[in-house]
Order: structure tokens, then C-alpha cells, then sequence
DNA sequence: TTTGGTATCGATACCGGCACCGATACGTTT
DNA sequence: AAACGTATCGGTGCCGGTATCGATACCAAA
């Protein structure tokens, strides 16, 4: 169009015959400009195309746009969904997200914390609570709004968003226990970075004692929770300790494999043997066979995360740091 | 730390006893700097806490290290994988990904696409190759590398990544019938805006059409593809045409509520009934019934995308646009 | 000694916006 | 007519880096 490079508010106010601060409020709905000059400025704006910088318009007003969000990982459905939620709570607002993935690496979600902290961004949505004391001094030093979110077990570093897994596997060992159920085993994968799933287990485990029962066995797999990895793990557990009454997995990917597993193998599932997981994913209510869930409102989580950092950003004072628990709803499928 | 605010190179400079200008060549490892310098400057920015701001080099040095990703969902496992993908590309660099959600409106399209150039990106990755004329003309004079993913079924603006939908519809039906099927349903959501679905449908029928055959019946339910809505659709297609002997989903999640049903319903899969899907999501290898499908790779297209803006950006030269098509794999069970 | 080359460094001028404050025009009050 | 208030606008100076080019020091070559 005009040639070489993309079009500056100095270009749309020449061409609107006002200066570049006239200019520059007018488009930004900003007071002290006359209604005739907005519409001259909109008018050049349109004609020379212009869009706006929001590096140098984030550099001058020391705020920028970009609200920055930390996850193990996009491929889990259960974090794209908090993405989803995110997204959602910014639509309209001219905020948008950046996000870095930690491959739940401690050293690397430092890296990534870091990295995204220099873009300034208007707030930070981090996974957990977790984190390295290093990366938490960078969370406290920051002085924007932080939200840690799915957990709130432990000490937030600002706000937080999430759930209580500790409370979740204790709610889920006495409903199945209340079920009848007594041959409990525990199948999971990634123990050893999972802290949230770690503390479910806890939880669990906590309660079944309180009740006067143990865990029969606990099977932990390497890798990730895959629901292929959830009918290999069954069916190893099942092949050792075929007296057990019920499955609790560290979540519903692994669950569902479970189930395959039993629909394959003609187990009666939940007669001879209940499943139980955690999230509450989508498909779990459409599986032909009943798998006990703890709900997680994982989009929620997303939305409500997002709209701390939007109301921090609109108030001038710093309150303080927002909470916000949700309790997982246990559904047994129907 | 030091009390108010972040530490600037500034005052790097002056911790060191440098120049701004020695400081940031030294932590940017560009050259003419001695070694000495360099460490002092190191250990300088490493006392003062130095975190450096990409929004002032971005603004600086013309050219940002973002790159901007634009998916019409997060919520979708696919796009979450592509994401994952292109995450796994940009580690090690300081890139950073900036996502926006479309929705799969076209409008929106244009804003996000307006909104994520006016952060200067290094590059820009959009799903599919249909965008509105106003947007093809955002992005053919953004002047950056753009990739567009997903899809190779039409003209790139630059870069493109992707299958042929038209070709694995076509594909699809031809190994339907030869495994002996005949009489075909097909069942979609979303149709009037999943552009990449409606040209698998083509090719489908195309095929078919070719080899004497067409379509019994087509159910296009509303909303989004769910495992659920496949659960529903399927129970309903069969009430109507009971002498169905395969269907064609546009999607794996609705392919798996058809496995469900047919799981629950006593029909036999494959033998009965063939059910076929797109896209090889890892779940369907573990489904207690066989599904067909075609496999993508949608964590190697989100990797290769990325790499294509990766090396746009270290040579100079503007490079033709690259492509690269892969060929989805029919995936038949086992 | 003079010349020339290389390695190292710093001053200056931006990048493209926005905050701040002063200037101007015009209508109103006294 | 003088003084004042309000609405509208523009100049200047940064935000925190980097590109560019010139300056300086030091050593080898002539």
C-alpha cells in the first residue's frame, strides 16, 4: 500500500492535519478531543491502515497487554481447558495471553516465569503452588498481580484459584468406602512431579486410614497419564491382585484406560470392581461404563484467574490477593 | 531488593563501570566486547537481579521475539497438541508464543490476527488456509513469515503445514469400501464452520461417488463435536437407517460416542457396523472396539510451523514461503 | 618514527507510543 | 473592557533498550 513499512500514529496524524497526541488520544478514547477531531483521526487511520504498537504503546505506559500464563503442559487437556477459560474472560478486553510450558521442570518453570517477566506483563497466571523458593521471589518481587491456580493447598504467593487435592482424595476414599468398597488400590503416573496428584494420594490414603482401611497395593508408571498407560497399569495390577474391589487413579485419562481395560477383560465394572479418577472430564459421562470422578471446574478456574488480573488492573490500589476455592463435585456417572 | 523498582541495564552499566551500550553487547553475547567486560558484566547483572525487557529491545531492535498463534480453540485436543508442538520448537529460544482464539468466526479471525501484529511478532502461525479477504491482506502485508496450519486444500499466503483434508476424505472412502462397505452414513458437528471438515466431506463423497457408491444418509448435529454429541447422533442415525453398515464421523470425539454406543448397544464393531474418524487421537488405540482413522500429526505440524519462523528469521533474505503437506496414515485398529 | 589495522568502547540518535504541562481559542462573568 | 474558565490541542521528554558511527588504545608493519 504505502510502500515500505507499516503505518505510525505520526503517519495517521499527518494525514489527519493534527499531532501526533491528538491523534493518539482520539483513538484511544482518551478525553480533551473535539468529536470532529476523533472522527478526522479515525477516518486517516483507516485509510493508511493503521494498527497500533502495542511494544511501544506497553513501553510508554509502563503496562502492557500481555497477560503471561505458566502450565506443565498444553498437550493435558485439562490445562488447554484453562487456556479456554483464559481466552474467554479477555475476549473483548485488549489483553492478550503468552504463555510458556514447564514440562513440570522446576528449573525450567523458573526460566520460563523469568522469560515472560520481561514483557512486562499486565499479570501472571502460574500453575500451582509449588514453585521453587527462586521462582517465588520472582513471583513476590514482580509487583503485579500473580493468581496460582488448581491448588490451594499450601501459601499463595498473591491470589489463587483452585481446588483443595487434598481434600479431593480424602471426599473420594470416604464415599467409596461408604460404597462398600475395601480392596483399594492406587494406580498413577509422573508421582514424582505431580505434586497435585501426590497430594490427592495423601488425602486419600489420610482418610482410608481414618476408617480403618489400607491401600492393598499402589502401582506408579513412568511417563505420562495416558489412557493407554491406564489399561496397562490395570491390567498389570489386576494380574497381581486379583481380590480388589476398587481402583483409585491419579486421574481420568488413566481411569478410562481402566475402564477399556475391564470392557475388554468382561470385568463387571462398578459391581466387581469401581473405578474411580479425577477431573471430571467431558467424555467420562458418555463412557459405556460407570467411572466415579471428582468434577474439577477447570475453565472456571481459567475465567476466574484471568478476571483478578483484570479488576487488579482496573483498580489503582493493590488489594489484597484474591481466593478462590471450588469444591470438586464427586459424580458416580448415571 | 533495591527497593522500588525492576533493575534496568542502566544500572547494570553503572554496577559494572560500563556504558549501556558495552553492557548489552556483552549480555546479548554480541561482539566487541572483551572477556573481562563481559564477566564483570555478568556479575553485575547478576547482583542487582537483572532481568532485562523485551518489550524495549523488541521496540529497539524492530523485531520482537514473539511469535503469534492463531487457533480457532484451545479446548480441542488437536490444537492443544499443535500448541504443545510449537512450544517444544521454541525452547532453548528466547521466542515466546502469543495465542489468540478464534472461535472459528471470521471476524474475530480479523481482530485477533490485527491484535497479535500490532505486537510486532517475529512470525505468525494461523489455522487453516479460509480467512476472510480483509485478513489474507493483514497477514500478505504484515511483512513477517506467516504459516498457515493445518491444511494444504487451497493458496497459501506464505508458509503452509498441513494435510489434505479433500485427499484423506477421498482416502478414507476408498478403504471403507474396500474392506466391503457399502452403505455409508455420515455424521458431523459444526459443519457450517469447520471448513477442514466440510472438504473431508467432499472428498468423502467425491470417492464414493467415483467408485458407484453414495451416502445413505448425513447427520450434522449443532454445536461442538463431543464424545457425548457422537453418543447421541449415532443412536439416532442407527434408529432411522438400522441397515447401516459403516460411518463416517467428521471427528474422532464423535467416532468414539459412536464406539460407546455401539459398545452399549450390543452392536458389533466392526463387524455390524465400521466406524471410521479424522484425526488418530492417542485414546482411540485403547478403546475396547476398533475405530478407523487418519491419523495427523499435529504436534510435528505446530513443530514444523514454528520452525519455519524460527529460520525465516535468522537469514536475512525473505525466503520463498515454505510447505511441506503430510499425508495422514489410515490407522485401522488392532 | 610514522602509518595502519584491530580490538574495544561510548555518545548519540532513534524505535513508537504516552504522560505531563503549557499554549491557544473562545465564550462568560464582572 | 478586563479577567477568568473551559475545551482543545501541541511540544517536550521520557520508557529501556539497540544500531550506527566515531573515538581511543595498543601493537605490528613500514
Amino acid at each position: 500500500m504505502d510502500g515500505k513499512v507499516r503505518a505510525t500514529l505520526a503517519d495517521v496524524a499527518a494525514a489527519a492535519g493534527v499531532s501526533k497526541m491528538t491523534a493518539s488520544r482520539a483513538l484511544r478514547g482518551a478525553g480533551d478531543v473535539s468529536q470532529k477531531s476523533i472522527e478526522k483521526v479515525r477516518q486517516a487511520a483507516r485509510e493508511v491502515g493503521y494498527v497500533g504498537n502495542h511494544l511501544a504503546s506497553s513501553l510508554s505506559g509502563r503496562r502492557s497487554d500481555l497477560i503471561g500464563v505458566v502450565v506443565p503442559s498444553v498437550a493435558n487437556i485439562v490445562f488447554a481447558e484453562v487456556l479456554s477459560g483464559i481466552a474467554e474472560a479477555i475476549e473483548g478486553s485488549t489483553m492478550q495471553p503468552v504463555f510458556g510450558v514447564t514440562d513440570y521442570g522446576p528449573e525450567k518453570e523458573y526460566g520460563v516465569i523469568r522469560n515472560i517477566l520481561s514483557w512486562n506483563p499486565a499479570g501472571l497466571i502460574v500453575t500451582g503452588l509449588d514453585q521453587s523458593a527462586d521462582a517465588k521471589r520472582l513471583l513476590k518481587e514482580a509487583d503485579i498481580p500473580v493468581v496460582q491456580i488448581m491448588d490451594v493447598d499450601g501459601t499463595p504467593v498473591d491470589g489463587c484459584v483452585g481446588v483443595s487435592h487434598y481434600a479431593a482424595g480424602k471426599a473420594m476414599a470416604e464415599a467409596l468406602v461408604k460404597m462398600g468398597r475395601t480392596r483399594f488400590a492406587y494406580v498413577g503416573c509422573g508421582l514424582d512431579t505431580d505434586t497435585r496428584a501426590k497430594k490427592r494420594l495423601a488425602g486419600f490414603t489420610e482418610a482410608l486410614l481414618h476408617l480403618g482401611l489400607n491401600l492393598v497395593t499402589t502401582r506408579i508408571g513412568e511417563g505420562r497419564s495416558t489412557v493407554k498407560a491406564g489399561r496397562e497399569l490395570t491390567s498389570e495390577v489386576l494380574a497381581d491382585w486379583p481380590e480388589l474391589d476398587c481402583i483409585y487413579y491419579s486421574n481420568d485419562d488413566l481411569a478410562a484406560g481402566g475402564a477399556f481395560h475391564c470392557i475388554a477383560a468382561g470385568i463387571a465394572v462398578p459391581e466387581t470392581l469401581t473405578l474411580a479418577g479425577f477431573n471430571g472430564l467431558d467424555f467420562i459421562e458418555s463412557l459405556p461404563t460407570r467411572i466415579i470422578t471428582s468434577r474439577t471446574p477447570r475453565r472456571e478456574i481459567g475465567k476466574t484467574a484471568a478476571l483478578f488480573i483484570l479488576e487488579a488492573n482496573d483498580k489503582k490500589r493493590q488489594e489484597e490477593g484474591r481466593f478462590l476455592e471450588f469444591t470438586p463435585v464427586i459424580e458416580f456417572g448415571n
